[in-house]
DNA sequence: ATGTGTTCTCATGTATACACTAGAGTACAT
DNA sequence: ATGTACTCTAGTGTATACATGAGAACACAT
C-alpha cells in the first residue's frame, strides 16, 4: 500500500472508493471539470494519490448517476446536457419537486415544519449573491424532500438535482433570481404550513418553472423558447 | 486470464462486467436469489466463473440501483421492502407512471401511438396467467415510458420498477388481476390516442393503484389498510 | 455460568500486473 | 497524393495478491 498518511489537503472520508467519490464529485460540481471533460481513470489515480481501483468504484457511480457518460469516440466523458435533456430535467424536476412539496404538506412533522418555517425566515437575512445563500437554498429545499418521507422521491430528486450542477453556477448567486426564489420559498412554506397540498404543489412547480425561465434566458439567450 | 471460451450455458452479453451485472440482476428479478439472501462477491465469482472485479462492478451498479443493500450486522443483501418501503414506492410509481401517461399523450409520435393500439390489441388474444402475458405487459408499459421522450423520466422508472419485482411473483400472473388490467390498458392507450393528457393521467394512476391494492391483499392480507 | 480479552477467519478494500482493443500514427505501394 | 496495411500506444478490462477490519469463536479468569 502506498502512503497511508498525509493523504494531501482534504480529510479522507470513509473508504478510498468513498472519498475519490467525493472529491471527484465535487471536483465536477465546482466546474474543477467542465462538462465534455474527458475523465480518465489512471489521470484520477494519480491526482488523488490512489490506485485505480477505488477511482474506479467512484467512476461507475458517478456513471450509474448519469453524472459521467461514454461519449462514441472519445471515452468517458463529464455528462453534457443539450438543450433538449436540459428541457427534460426540468420537466422531471418541476413534477419531482412538486410531488415532494405535496408530500410535505401531508406528512411532514411539526417539527419538520417549524425546520421551514425557520429556513426562510433566516433567508430573509442573508445577503444575496452569496456562496451562504447557495448553500442555504440546498438546505431548505433537502428539508422539503425530506419531510415528504419518501425515500424514493428523495433519491430521484437527488439525482436529478445532481445532474443540474452539470449546467453551471446555481442561480441563487444571481441576486434578481434569489430575491424572488426567497419569496416563492415564503409562498411554498406558507402552503406547507397549512397543510394544503394542492397549493404546496403548485407552488413548488411554479417556483421551478420560474427557475427554468432564468436558465434558459443564460443558457440558450438567443432562442425564441 | 482464464477460460475464455465455452464460458459456461448462457452467451456472454459484452463485458464480463455487463454479464455479471445482466446475470446477477436476472437471477433475482427470477427470484433465485430472494429478498435478504446474502451476496458475496468471492461466491457470485464462483458462480459466474469470473474474477471478483467484474462481479463488483455488477455488484456496485445494482447497489446504486437500491437492489441490493448493506444490512448492519449481515454484510450485502437483495434488499428487503418492508411495508412502509412498499407504501413509498407504489407512490413514486404512481407519479411517475402517471407523468409518462401525461407526457405520452403529449409527444408520442403517431407511429408510436400505433405500437400502442397493436399492443392493447394483441393483449386481449393471450390467455391469462402466462408467462408470456407478463412479458407483454413490460413491453406495454415501456412503450409507454419510450413514448413520453424524456430520458430521466425513462431511467427514474426503470429504477422504480426494478425495485418492483423484489416483491415476488408478477401481479400479471393472477387471472383476474390480468383481465381488470387490459381493460385499464385499453382505457389508458384510449385516452393516449385522443392526446388527452389529463385522462391519460388520471387512468395511468388509477391503473397503479388498482395493482397496488391487489398487491397489498396479497403482501399484508390481514392488514386494515 | 458469565464476562472479557484474544485470536482467527472470512469478506471486502486496495494495489498492481497483465490482456485486450481501438484509434493514431507511419511506412510503403501505387 | 492517396490509399492501405502494419505497428504502436494509450486506456480500459480483468485477474489476482495482499491488507484491513469486524464478527465469531475460543480460552481463560472470576
Amino acid at each position: 500500500m502506498q502512503n497511508t498518511k498525509a493523504n494531501s489537503k482534504a480529510p479522507r472520508h470513509g473508504s478510498r472508493s468513498e472519498h475519490a467519490y467525493k472529491r471527484l464529485r465535487d471536483a465536477i460540481q465546482q466546474g474543477q471539470f467542465a462538462s465534455g471533460h474527458r475523465v480518465m481513470e489512471v489521470e484520477i489515480a494519480a491526482w488523488l494519490n490512489l490506485s485505480r481501483t477505488p477511482v474506479r468504484d467512484a467512476i461507475r457511480r458517478l456513471e450509474g448517476e448519469g453524472i459521467l457518460e461514454h461519449e462514441p469516440r472519445n471515452g468517458l466523458v463529464v455528462a453534457h446536457l443539450d438543450r433538449q435533456a436540459v428541457m427534460e430535467l426540468y420537466v422531471m424536476r418541476e413534477v419531482l419537486e412538486g410531488t415532494a412539496a405535496r408530500l410535505c404538506a401531508r406528512h411532514a412533522s411539526d417539527m419538520e415544519v417549524q425546520v421551514l418555517l425557520d429556513l426562510v425566515e433566516r433567508e430573509s437575512k442573508l445577503g444575496w449573491g452569496d456562496e451562504a445563500l447557495a448553500q442555504h437554498n440546498r438546505r431548505f429545499h433537502d428539508a422539503i424532500h425530506r419531510g415528504a418521507h419518501n425515500r424514493y422521491l428523495e433519491k430521484s430528486l437527488v439525482a436529478v438535482n445532481d445532474s443540474m450542477w452539470l449546467l453551471g453556477t446555481p442561480l441563487m448567486l444571481l441576486p434578481e433570481r434569489a430575491q424572488a426564489a426567497a419569496a416563492e420559498h415564503t409562498q411554498l412554506v406558507e402552503a406547507i404550513r397549512s397543510r394544503d397540498p394542492e397549493a404546496a404543489e403548485a407552488s413548488a412547480r411554479a417556483h421551478v418553472r420560474a427557475a427554468q425561465r432564468e436558465r434558459l434566458k443564460r443558457l440558450f439567450p438567443e432562442a425564441e423558447s
